[in-house]
DNA sequence: CACTAGATGCTCT
DNA sequence: GAGCATCTAGTGA
C-alpha cells in the first residue's frame, strides 16, 4: 500500500520485490530493483532538483515515473517518499506471468527469460509509453502495482548497474533465486573500483 | 558461450 | 553539443 512507499529510499526498494506491476493482458513479477534518491544521491535524475522529466519523484508516491534514454528505450519508476521529495525506485527486471503472448509479440526474437530482463525490456513487455507518465499506480489508473506478502525470497543487495556515479553504493536489491535478473554490468564510465572494495556479488545462475 | 560496436533521440548545459 | 539509470546483432571461439 502507500504507507510502504514512505521512508529511506533504500529500504522502500526491498519491498517492492514480488510485486506485481500489470497493464491490460501483462503482468510481471518484479525481481530487481535500485532505489535512487534525490537529496544526497548524485546518481538520481532528482539530484540536480526538480524539471519537467523528473517532476513526477517529486509529487506524491506510487506514480510512474517514466524516461527515456540511449534513444529508444524508456525506463519506469515508482515514485517514493512525500510530495517534495525527489526519489523513486527504478524496476530494473521481472518475471512476466500473465500475458505470455502479447509480451512476446511486443518483444521481437527474444527468450521468455529476457521478455522482462532489464528496464527498457520490462517496459516494452508492458507496453508503456509516455501516454502513461505520472500514472497512479495504486489507483485505478491502466497500469496498477499491488504488493507481495512473499517474506520467504532470499534478498540480495549490490552496486547499481549503468550509472556513471556512486556505482558502487548497494542500493540494487534483487531476488537470489530468479532467473529473471539482469546482468550486472558496470558502467564503462563508472571508476574503477578502490583496493580493497567489495567485489559486486551477483547470483551466478547457469 | 563472451565480448563489443553501434543505434538513436530526449534532456539539460 | 554532450551525456545517457540500454539493447541487439554481430563476431569469434
Amino acid at each position: 500500500m502507500r504507507a510502504d512507499l514512505y521512508g529511506p529510499v533504500d529500504e522502500v526498494a526491498p519491498r517492492l520485490l514480488g510485486a506485481v506491476l500489470r497493464h491490460g493482458p501483462v503482468a510481471v513479477r518484479l525481481t530487481e530493483l535500485e532505489a535512487y534518491d534525490g537529496a544526497t544521491d548524485p546518481a538520481s535524475h532528482a539530484y540536480r532538483g526538480r524539471t519537467a522529466r523528473n517532476a513526477v519523484m517529486f509529487g506524491p508516491p506510487g506514480h510512474l515515473y517514466l524516461y527515456f534514454t540511449y534513444g529508444m528505450h524508456w525506463a519506469g519508476n515508482v515514485s517514493c517518499g512525500p510530495e517534495g521529495v525527489g526519489s523513486g525506485v527504478l524496476m530494473r527486471a521481472g518475471e512476466v506471468i500473465e500475458g505470455l503472448e502479447v509480451a512476446r509479440s511486443r518483444r521481437g526474437r527474444a527468450t521468455d527469460r529476457d521478455l522482462a530482463r532489464g528496464p527498457g525490456r520490462l517496459t516494452q513487455a508492458l507496453g508503456l509509453h509516455p501516454e502513461h507518465k505520472g500514472c497512479d499506480l495504486l489507483g485505478d489508473g491502466p497500469v496498477t502495482l499491488e504488493f507481495s506478502v512473499d517474506e520467504a525470497e532470499m534478498i540480495m543487495v549490490g552496486p547499481r548497474v549503468g550509472v556513471s556515479v556512486e556505482a558502487d553504493r548497494p542500493w540494487r536489491f534483487w531476488i537470489g533465486d530468479s532467473p529473471f535478473v539482469s546482468d550486472y554490468k558496470r558502467s564503462p564510465r563508472a571508476p574503477r573500483m578502490i583496493t580493497g572494495s567489495p567485489i559486486p556479488q551477483r547470483w551466478d545462475h547457469s
